[in-house]
RNA sequence: CGGGACGUAGUAUAGUGGUAGUACACUUGCUUUGGGAGCAUGUAGUCCGAGUUCGAUUCUCGGCGUCCCGACCA
């Protein structure tokens, strides 16, 4: 798109009360705008790499049988009554309000109880099983404190996909699946080298669960690192002899760090669908409880801590698959007929040849244009002006490597589209 | 939810119990044109309410809001 339609403005400094590098440079670079504490808005240019970081996750959960769906946010209280999740005591981050009618309904935290409940309309034979549904969906939590920009926030959107299985056996089958789509999901958004899958603490389900933490020191989780294994403990379960056991890391061998917690895969058990009448005949006639498990990534919070991790002192570096767009067309010296027109050719070419581009075609300074496109940080910039007309070539720059070179139109496509 | 800090223009900041200043952004004009350029020009502000006072942006109280530390994180 042009850049001249484009609407946000960059800003030279962050607002005062933002402390987290992730919203300092997304609200400097016109990503995103905070509404309240704990509440931003995705402007178009933070809504296009948020969705490509929503596409990477829906290919990975496509891959392993996930199929798509969309609950509604807004929750009757009955199935959480049948759970015991509905009150406040059991869980104070509702959003709770009424109908008109006085019935109580609350925004979704998560789907558990709304989905189980829906599944016994879906699934009556052990022929049904196994079924991974998922969504993303806008989830509500009405945090006490809100904090470090999107790493913590009240509204957000959740990948979160469900496996309703026949029994445990089925169910590890899965989950091992699982943990092997989050982990390219991870490679794919450019924190691979970092995040580690990790034991942690089941919470209310189950004894042990598995967080993925990318090592990141806005983090509000400590991890220790076995460094030969690749996998994590959470400081909740380091002094648990039996994580030991069970895991064969080496206490002496793990090294502390701080990290955030991008995913979690949990074993639910029959938890959830005991208490609200999920089962199944078996073959033999049999009726048993759905073994379930959930599975959850936050978009956002991958899209910040991607920008926190990835960035330099000029502004954001995103990296190929997550970026708004790949290249970002920079003409100089718009007043030159030339220029415009081999920039707009240029530009034609490489969205015919499916390259996503920002043009910026606003009459504005060499200086302003570099410094905030630097702020962007798109992969790579294509430079247009009268030195690059007379010389033949584009210039090329990476923006993570600074790597310089000068290319025509034909190798340009042709770098860009090799792949 | 406990503790702390803060609230001045779109943004970042000064300052004062007596007409509120600067920078960036924005308007307009001229110059400039490969790293947020220069000169000129204009516009724009004391979170809300009550109290003290001749007079409050400043002091006091309350509210609202924001951030930080801790607790919490299903």
């Amino acid at each position: 798109m042009k850049q001249s339609q484009l609407f946000t403005k960059t800003r030279r400094e962050a607002p005062k009360d933002e402390v987290a590098k992730n919203a300092q440079l997304l609200i400097r670079a016109g990503y995103i705008y905070k509404e309240m504490a704990g509440v931003y808005d995705l402007l178009p240019l933070g809504l296009r790499t948020f969705e490509k970081v929503v596409g990477i996750i829906r290919e990975e959960m496509n891959k392993i049988g996930g199929v798509e769906m969309h609950l509604s946010a807004l929750q009757s209280a009955e199935p959480w009554q049948k759970s015991g999740r509905w009150s406040d005591e059991a869980v104070d981050a509702w959003f709770k309000t009424k109908l008109k009618n006085g019935a109580d309904v609350g925004l979704g935290f998560t789907h558990e109880e709304p989905l189980t409940a829906l599944m016994t309309e879906q699934i009556s034979s052990y022929k049904d099983l196994p079924s991974y549904p998922y969504q993303f969906q806008t989830k509500f939590r009405n945090e006490e404190r809100a904090k470090s920009g999107l790493m913590r926030t009240r509204e957000f959107v959740m990948k979160d996909l469900y496996s309703f299985s026949k029994d445990a056996d089925e169910h590890q089958k899965f989950y091992e699946k699982a943990a092997e789509a989050y982990a390219r999901v991870f490679e794919r958004v450019g924190l691979g080298a970092v995040t580690y899958k990790t034991f942690a603490s089941g919470g209310s389900f189950s004894k042990y669960s598995h967080e993925f933490q990318t090592v990141c020191d806005a983090g509000e989780d400590v991890i220790y690192i076995d460094d030969a294994t690749k996998l994590a403990l959470n400081k909740e379960v380091y002094d648990d002899p039996e994580v030991y056991k069970t895991t064969g890391v080496v206490k002496e061998n793990l090294r502390e760090a701080k990290a955030v917690e991008v995913g979690n895969i949990f074993t639910l058990g029959t938890r959830f669908s005991e208490a609200l009448g999920l089962s199944y005949k078996t073959a033999e006639g049999k009726s048993e409880s759905v073994f379930m498990g959930s599975y959850g990534i936050g978009p956002a919070r991958v899209m910040a801590v991607v920008a926190e991790l990835l960035s330099d002192d000029k502004g954001l570096v995103w990296p190929e698959e997550v970026a708004p767009f790949r290249v970002h067309l920079i003409e100089l010296q718009s007043d030159n007929e030339e220029v415009s027109k081999e920039a707009a050719e240029l530009y034609r070419e490489l969205t015919e040849a499916g390259v996503e581009v920002l043009w910026d075609d606003r009459d504005a300074r060499a200086g302003e244009k570099f410094a905030e496109s630097d702020l962007l940080g798109l992969p790579l910039r294509v430079v247009v002006s009268e030195k690059t007309l007379a010389a033949g070539k584009f210039e090329c720059v990476e923006r993570a490597s600074g790597h310089t070179s000068h290319k025509s139109i034909s190798e340009l496509i042709g770098h860009l589209t090799l792949r």
